[in-house]
DNA sequence: ATGTGTGAATCGGTTCACAGCC
DNA sequence: GGCTGTGAACCGATTCACACAT
């Protein structure tokens, strides 16, 4: 359920300032109709009240759990270019419960190198780094050409969930996840319609 | 549609190593299946040979075409925090026919200084940017809180497509375009499907 | 009276399968 | 024979609408 996150912030966002908090008006701070929200929850579980609402400190809670957010996931940040020094800096992260533990890099002259308190180590040490630091989710930095490359290390090295930047097509095994993000593509996107806008207006 | 830029992506990756290719290959190449490719494609118009495949060459021009990619599109980048400034020295977008026209951020500051050869305006001044620079897109990369207040000045200074990197929801006109790029959301997905893994495993 | 939980209806997108063209 | 283009079947997700709990 990929909305779950969404749900949960608006309710955080909230800040206690009501203890319940109706599916209509969820949906509202959530940006999504009010359906939605009943059968996405529902599928949680029965933790509303009829006539009332949800309670939203205990909905929190049991969103937090089932998202996996009462435990800290270590990650590995791999590529240490442009992007990678950003989100390695970026504090987004680790604030959330996703620690930045190491980064690597296949560049031996980056090696060594200390980006935002992290020593940067090399790819190869990936397999070490990963048991030792308890790495869950691989973060994929790199310039496309390698990033299957390393979307197949990440796994070998027992990394099971991916988070690719890298604007190219990559696989994983059934066993692992994967999500992307595609800078390039939604910038396209963006273009088509804003062409499609300009266009139109022309004619 | 969506997957037009990966389309256009793999093909361009090709580098002209096949003049032509099947619905069958375009698809691996993509990461989908092929009766996808064919519908997508044939919505475009009937670029396709029957019992050859699309001319390759032809179809990179329709879709850049399509996409509105024959003509740059400058961007600004509203806020120079980690984020911002990590887009700014981004290569990628320039490279792809988006380029940087504007840096801009709220604080007083900041403006003035200068961030991968830009300077910073302040966000005030950005009705009178959009103007002077033709912007057409405007990247969001503000703290959450003030993501609302960005895209509605952007959208009054004429700028219709919007993509938000701010981890909040956010809303514009139907006359405008919005996409959105949300990290927490991605790693919270992945952390939900690594806790059901970590979980079953200990069944 | 209010607002959840959920079967039923609906919708959009994906996949199938094959007729038609090269 | 090979591969596109597309109607038809299919499927999951969204939305509707209302019985039922508080």
């Amino acid at each position: 359920m990929a909305r779950l996150p969404l749900y949960l912030r608006s309710l955080l966002e909230l800040n206690g300032a009501t203890p319940t908090l109706s599916s209509e008006r969820l949906a509202e701070l959530a940006g999504v109709n009010a359906a939605k929200v009943r059968k996405d929850l529902s599928y949680l579980g029965s933790y509303g009240t009829r006539g009332v609402g949800y309670e939203v400190e205990y909905l929190v809670f049991q969103m937090s759990r089932e998202l996996g957010l009462t435990q800290d996931w270590p990650v590995v940040i791999v590529g240490v270019g442009n992007l990678g020094q950003a989100l390695a800096n970026y504090g987004g992260f680790s604030d959330r419960g996703f620690p930045v533990a190491a980064l690597v890099d296949a560049d031996a002259t980056k090696v060594g190198s200390i980006i935002s308190d992290h020593v940067v180590h090399h790819i190869d040490e990936l397999p070490t780094l990963a048991v030792e630091l308890s790495i869950a989710i691989g973060i994929i930095a790199t310039p496309a050409a390698v990033a299957q490359d390393i979307a197949d290390r990440l796994v070998a090295a027992g990394v099971t969930s991916v988070l690719n930047f890298a604007p190219s097509v990559v696989t994983v095994p059934e066993s692992a996840s994967l999500r992307k993000v595609d800078l390039a593509s939604e910038l396209q996107i963006l273009s088509f319609y804003q062409q499609r806008r300009v266009t139109a207006g022309a004619d």
